[in-house]
DNA sequence: CGATACTTTGACAACCGTCAACTTTGGTGG
DNA sequence: CCACCAAAGTTGACGGTTGTCAAAGTATCG
């Protein structure tokens, strides 16, 4: 790598604990450092994948945030998650080899990108890699069931409270903020993916911050009262 | 193998195209059929996998069906989905090498037991099981993400009409009837599945009878109007 | 054959989606 | 830098869908 055009590693890349290096020795992750790509950053609203593209590369996120849709026979954009610094990004196009949902950015991004054909030879020869892919996806499949559960049996308070307290602990675990955070999705998004409608959203963060649970400035929340909001979550 | 005690084996099984076995070549197929282990027969209501307990195996069902499920913080069960032949069970536990959730048997039931260890050597060998194993967990990723705005976006009838119809394809695809199948799992557990109470699920059924989409007796379900169930499907 | 689990049907109320109006924010071009 | 307009967000009123409670009927299992 040229000294014009540094770039971060995975050694020093403060999210390889939540991402593909986890537990991988020095020089299995020597080895993984080499095959990964840095993609340009995303500005907000690029999109990156979109559904029916070939599998190329799985994506890291870095830093900054997407969401996951797919576009139903209506024509309605249907959002099936939100990807946080620490990701990974492509996994439900292992099955056909082509993208089955679109990825867009939320703010600015950036990622790692990660050749699909390399990975998969990288991961014979390292099976802590294997593992921790392996382990990536079954998270990702156990988290996609409970949330089915989570959301089908609670009211829309509860939903939105379980939406923030999950989004709240997701930063903590990324070094973050657990009280106080940015919203990068409108709550149009956030109403698809819970479920509900865009004026529901709105009626219950304002009612959330009438019970002193939380402030809302805009984009901005701050989380006053984390057991509350706990107890709220059902 | 005895001859005394002859089994199903991979080579034989029709349900191999939708399993493990699917796009593996014949010495492939038999490295595989070697380390798979047949199950004991379940009864009805046994219960197979236990949250917490430590993953050895996954399991593929061979013929009958099970639930999955977990329990929540009140002590219910919520069902997360239901298995067919063909179908494997235990992906979720990869993450933790614990599983996340509890299976139980809704019929009498049989199972191909696949040693997880041998299962990860074997895979290092043979890139088409890596890729199926890939494959099928994408599946379940995708569908799971699939399921959840399914669910939210739809009302009761047509989460109901939905789910009669992806069991009828399921069916299908194994070579049994589309048109016409048995319910091996109570209402409640439809309900809690699809987040509904238990007598919405029957009102519905009688109402989807009443306009002769389908025919219900008991835990039969016999389907007059494909078309017609689709189209309450949403 | 009895007990228990499962299923169906009815009545009622509450939750939340829809429609509508308005305010605020953010981006674009002059 | 400001003006403008579209997009995003908020709040209110109302009605339908669906959960809850209640009760009766039916299958299943020991």
């Amino acid at each position: 790598m040229s000294e014009k055009n540094p770039h971060i590693h995975c050694q020093d890349c403060s999210m390889s604990e939540l991402c593909l290096p986890h537990h991988l020795d020095p020089q299995g992750l020597e080895r993984l450092d080499t095959i990964i790509q840095r993609h340009k950053p995303l500005h907000k609203r690029d999109v990156l994948i979109r559904a029916g593209a070939p599998l190329k590369w799985l994506y890291a996120v870095r830093s900054g945030s997407l969401k996951s849709y797919i576009i139903d026979e209506h024509g309605r954009e249907q959002i099936i998650d939100f990807h946080l610094p620490g990701d990974l990004v492509g996994f439900d196009a292992l099955s056909t080899g082509q993208h089955r949902s679109f990825a867009q950015s939320l703010e600015t991004t950036m990622l790692c990108e990660i050749p699909i054909d390399s990975l998969d030879d990288l991961a014979v020869q390292l099976p802590a890699l294997r593992r921790q892919m392996l382990r990536l996806m079954s998270d990702e499949l156990f988290n996609g069931k409970q949330l089915v559960n989570t959301l089908n049996n609670r009211t829309a308070p509860q939903r939105l409270a379980f939406f923030l307290y999950s989004l709240s602990q997701r930063f903590a675990a990324r070094g973050l903020s657990a009280s106080s955070f940015r919203l990068t999705m409108t709550r149009a998004d956030i109403a698809s993916y819970l479920g509900l409608s865009v004026e529901t959203v709105s009626r219950i963060l304002s009612s959330l911050q009438d019970q002193s649970i939380i402030r809302v400035e805009q984009k901005l929340v701050h989380i006053d009262n984390i057991t509350g909001l706990m107890e709220a979550a059902g």
